[in-house]
DNA sequence: AGTCCAGATGATAATATTTTTCATTTATAA
DNA sequence: TTATAAATGAAAAATATTATCATCTGGACT
């Protein structure tokens, strides 16, 4: 289940974040989009419905979505700095090479692998990075 | 097991580039390095064994490494321009978040996964990417 | 060893991206 | 409604990356 407006809206309320309009139109950006975005395409976007909007706040706001864990950057799919709005729980991504679309996926556990690589290594490990790059069932069919 | 000097200049000629003196030290620099580096730090390491070295040699070397996929460039530690000697084949990444130190793994077969992928999503997974961040030995032991 | 030349280099400039600064505006709690 | 801390946008600064081009050189060939 990813992360509707509202969601998103309260969290930042309850971290003392304000709501202002141009963080609004970031948000509902965001999570109308099925791809991820870069800062310069989200600006873009965003000042369709905010034409005064600046970039440096499109920054700003990435950064503090980012840090509360409402988005997420993306990185298997060319820039790294592009984010997607985030699922609900711990998840994954799967990212259309062709279209950008991001798929969430749950329920896979790394947690043994985590206690294979600390018994060979050493290795305590505080977190993992796994995306799957390809191609979604639309462009499959449209490369056909 | 990581890739040697002797190795990634046997490919470099394979693939009908040069091996100057600055391409030599690039190499050097990075097999001789633990951690991942930057193209920034990378030129400040190399610059002290080739004071005349430009910059941008180090991003064209870089690239063309990065191609022939003798270098791995990584994304959880931080930067998402950082490169690190590859392995001989398939394998992950385990970076130290505290020293950057790079240790590669083998053996973790996501293919199952991917497959699962496939029957729910509809994605054909064409790649991965799959790195763990957390301490090495030594730095837990420093931070005690 | 000497010649040739495609490919490589470094200096410089151009472009792109991200961050900082700061005067002004505004969301929200009281 | 007011007070105020936080947020904004414009501009500048700082970084990072790529393109251009005259010059140089590794290595194939003799």
């Amino acid at each position: 289940m990813r992360l509707t407006e509202r969601k998103i809206e309260t969290t930042l309320r309850q971290h003392g974040y304000k709501l202002t309009p141009q963080r609004r139109v970031v948000i509902q950006t965001i999570v109308s989009s099925q791809d991820h975005l870069t800062p310069a395409a989200m600006y873009k976007k965003a000042q369709q419905e905010h034409p005064n909007i600046g970039l440096v706040t499109i920054y700003r706001t990435l950064e503090i979505l980012a840090k509360l864990g409402l988005i997420c950057e993306l990185h298997a799919g060319g820039s790294c700095h592009s984010y997607a709005i985030s699922a609900a729980g711990h998840h994954h991504h799967l990212i259309c090479s062709n279209c950008g679309t991001v798929v969430d996926f749950t329920g896979y556990d790394l947690s043994r692998l985590e206690q294979r690589l600390f018994l060979e290594t050493g290795f305590e490990v505080a977190g993992h990075l796994l995306e799957f790059i390809g191609l979604c069932q639309a462009c499959q069919k449209q490369a056909t």
